[in-house]
DNA sequence: GAGCATCTGATTTTT
DNA sequence: TCAGATGCTC
């Protein structure tokens, strides 16, 4: 990764620290993975058993990597040492620890899909209005809740408002419900294995005894509940190394606490704290840039990273018309540096969210340049692989009452809602849902038709459950054979059953591989694959290119990057604009993107983004404007005509390229850009566009004179409907009625 | 109970 | 846009 031949003085200090608690401050790029791994076989090397060492990973691709790296250095010493992510350890803890904690060994982890449906069963129950009390708020105070260790016993008697109140009784419900269902959520993970350290003073102690070293990577990423977990295990050796960078520090919204790292010295007094500063990664222009911009952020130890690489060629930003224009763009660049020489496996695309790939995507497509979209809807999220594992889980677990009511009428067995209903007074008496409906089979109190989709539905998670110590891809196909499953997803209709079949087949060769560990159990393989994540699953070597957030960008590196969709509003996104400190975490955010880059970096924006509600231009990000211009080349075609004084009060566009741009040039810009300024400029909510204006967002339309183009923006009502019409590059506003059949046809 | 049409609310980021 | 939820009809 870092070329760097050896390790400087400040690695080396890093890898030979003779003991105590450690503070690696390492900036983008500095080597910090090379520390950790060279630190790690340092140990080993000394003597260290490798069960006694326990290393964090943020993502179980980057602890494979670092044990085949120290494997490489110290051979088979580096087997049986404990590294993964916080929830993979803590699953293995759990697991081992199972019979001191209220849930089995067996334990199912829910997924936030599996989280909603509870929670939208509680709040149903407690009769609470759905619109106060959305499932994404209500998790989120959960979630909130188990990061900072609060239980819902402490909860409850803390809450003050009404809303606090039934938030905390949500929690406490829901807190019960995954117990009864032999169930952890992904915080309990986390949150359960603290508990085990402080409730079971002497499995802390075990634990603490065994591990000699333990080493956290990214621990600014930490949270309460992380830390509490970590401190608890490096207790009595106290040989805790942990390695992060403040300006890393992106995931506050998921409870991450940067005072982990900013107050390691007072957690662990005698704590040394060492820098890394020079970066091996980027040109000195990137690297100018991203110390430009992150210069920006108040709430930050100061710290500048250095290279001594040559300054490489300026970074490049352009304003696309629209997210269309923007990936042409993209893909343009992307062939020009793929002709240079580099791969396409050495370029990525950056972006904020992952709505923003569907264009790019197309773009991609049509031109037939490979490409691999990581994260969104994730393997383990389809419904497809959601629905087998369900089947698994439940054999292996019969109380999870989530995965039965997911499969107990797909494919179709004739089991409603009249059924359901019986089912659930049954399981008020405390039966689990199979007892339930084995008694309801018992009772022949069922229709014909439900009787035997039940009795089919017990004896199948029977024969599942008796196969559960075999092979899992062969239990796995004998349920697929049995419920005729790949016939249920053709019967479907709606298109994606080639896809979904694949994802089957996918799936069903994941089961045959089994666990990197070796031969896992079924229970092993479905707790693994609640914990995977795309970024782990991502093949090496194919030549493609890589589309990700800039969250799932984090310890990466590429040759070429593009960050794509900077604008005010997506990024920053909108969300954070109104609070200083999640602003700051966007804009560190932004730095983690370009500091991806090792050789060059494309910013782009569009002007006018069609978004789920309608069209919006937030105008350039101010992340942009922030990068010095002697290492960056603008080209801002769309606003590069007169009245673009008008687009943003915040951003003046400078207009010094427009003589020079190549690049489809506004032929007629006297009123277009102003229009299209003045668009960009209001940045009114799109909800606020109703009726005829909100359908005519999008439509394709012709003009007599301009011919045919695509309306970005429109406002008014009737024959004072005004829309505003993007012409190829050239922006014009008119009213609709002047349009050649209006904009009331079909959508294009 | 199943199938279809219509409506609605959500997208910020993820283990 | 799009998926899930809801409601209506057979």
């Amino acid at each position: 990764m870092n070329s760097a031949p050896v390790l400087n003085a400040a690695q080396r200090a890093a890898v030979d620290h003779t003991g105590g608690p450690l503070l690696v401050v390492a900036g983008a790029g500095s080597g910090k993975t090379r520390v950790l791994t060279a630190r790690i076989a340092r140990v080993l090397g000394n003597g260290t058993p490798p069960e006694a060492v326990l290393a964090f990973t943020f993502t179980n691709r980057a602890a494979r990597e670092m044990r085949e790296r120290i494997e490489t250095l110290v051979g088979a010493a580096a087997r049986g040492l404990w590294m993964g992510t916080f929830h993979g350890v803590a699953v293995r803890i759990l697991r081992r620890e199972a019979e001191k904690l209220d849930r089995p060994r067996d334990f199912v982890i829910y997924d936030r899909e599996d989280q909603e449906a509870v929670v939208r069963d509680i709040v149903r129950r407690l009769e609470l209005p759905e619109s106060a009390y959305r499932v994404g708020t209500v998790l989120s105070r959960i979630s909130d809740a188990k990061n900072a260790l609060v239980t819902p016993e402490q909860a409850v008697p803390a809450a003050v408002t009404p809303f606090e109140r039934q938030i905390a009784e949500c929690y406490r419900l829901y807190r019960d419900r995954l117990r009864k269902q032999g169930a952890y959520d992904f915080d309990d993970l986390i949150a359960e294995s603290v508990r085990l350290m402080v409730e079971h003073p002497e499995t802390a102690d075990r634990y603490g005894r065994r591990f000699e070293h333990v080493l956290v990577d990214e621990y600014q990423d930490t949270n309460h509940a992380q830390f509490r977990l970590v401190e608890s295990l490096s207790r009595v050796h106290r040989n805790l190394f942990v390695v992060g960078d403040d300006d890393q520090s992106i995931y506050g919204w998921r409870g991450a606490d940067l005072a982990n790292m900013l107050e390691f010295e007072r957690a662990f007094p005698g704590a040394q704290v060492l820098r890394l500063e020079q970066n091996y990664r980027s040109t000195g222009r990137i690297l100018s840039a991203a110390n430009a911009v992150i210069a920006n952020n108040r709430d930050r130890k100061d710290k500048t990273l250095w290279t001594d690489r040559e300054p490489g060629p300026p970074l490049r930003f352009v304003l696309a018309a629209d997210e269309l224009e923007e990936a042409r763009r993209v893909r343009q660049q992307l062939e020009q540096w793929a002709r240079k020489g580099g791969r396409l496996f050495e370029s990525a695309v950056l972006y904020r969210t992952n709505a923003q790939s569907r264009a790019i995507e197309i773009e991609l497509r049509q031109s037939r340049m490979p490409y691999e979209i990581v994260g969104g809807v994730s393997f383990y999220q389809r419904r497809e692989v959601k629905d087998v594992l369900a089947y698994l889980r439940l054999a292996v677990n019969p109380a999870d009452t989530v995965s039965f009511w997911r499969v107990w009428n797909t494919p179709r067995r004739a089991l409603g809602a009249g059924v359901r209903e019986r089912v659930e007074e049954r399981m008020a008496q405390g039966l689990n849902a199979l007892e339930a409906l084995r008694s309801l089979v018992h009772d022949l109190s069922l229709s014909r038709a439900a009787l035997a989709g039940a009795t089919d539905l017990l004896a199948l998670i029977a024969e599942l459950g008796e196969r559960r110590e075999g092979a899992v891809d062969a239990t796995m196909r004998h349920l697929i054979e049995r419920t005729r499953y790949l016939e249920h997803l053709d019967g479907e209709g709606e298109g994606g059953a080639e896809d979904r079949r694949a994802n089957v087949e996918e799936l069903l060769a994941a089961a045959a591989q089994g666990s990197p560990g070796g031969r896992a159990g079924l229970s092993e393989f479905l707790a693994e694959s609640a914990i995977v994540t795309d970024m782990d699953r991502l093949p090496e070597g194919a030549d493609r290119v890589l589309l990700l957030t800039a969250h799932n960008a984090k310890g990466l590196e590429f040759r070429h990057v593009v960050v794509a969709g900077l604008e005010e509003g997506l990024f920053p996104h909108g969300s954070s604009l109104e609070d200083a400190r999640e602003l700051e975490e966007e804009r560190r955010l932004f730095y983690v993107a370009i500091t991806r880059a090792r050789e060059e970096v494309l910013l782009t924006a569009a002007a006018f983004r069609r978004r789920f509600d309608g069209a919006r231009g937030g105008g350039v990000s101010r992340f942009v404007d922030e990068i010095p211009a002697d290492v960056m080349e603008r080209e801002e075609a769309v606003a590069a005509t007169r009245g673009s004084h008008e687009w943003s009060t915040r951003h003046r566009i400078r207009t010094g390229h427009e003589s020079g741009g190549g690049w489809e040039s506004d032929s007629d810009g006297s009123e277009g850009s102003a229009a299209g300024a003045a668009a960009v400029a209001s940045g009114r909510p799109a909800a606020a566009r109703r009726g005829a204006a909100r359908r005519a967002i999008g439509r394709e339309v012709f003009h007599d004179q301009f011919g045919r183009g695509v309306v970005v923006d429109a406002e008014g009502d009737g024959p004072d409907l005004k829309v505003t019409v993007r012409f190829g590059a050239v922006i014009k506003r008119v009213l609709a009625r002047f349009l050649n059949g209006g904009v009331d046809g079909d959508p294009s």
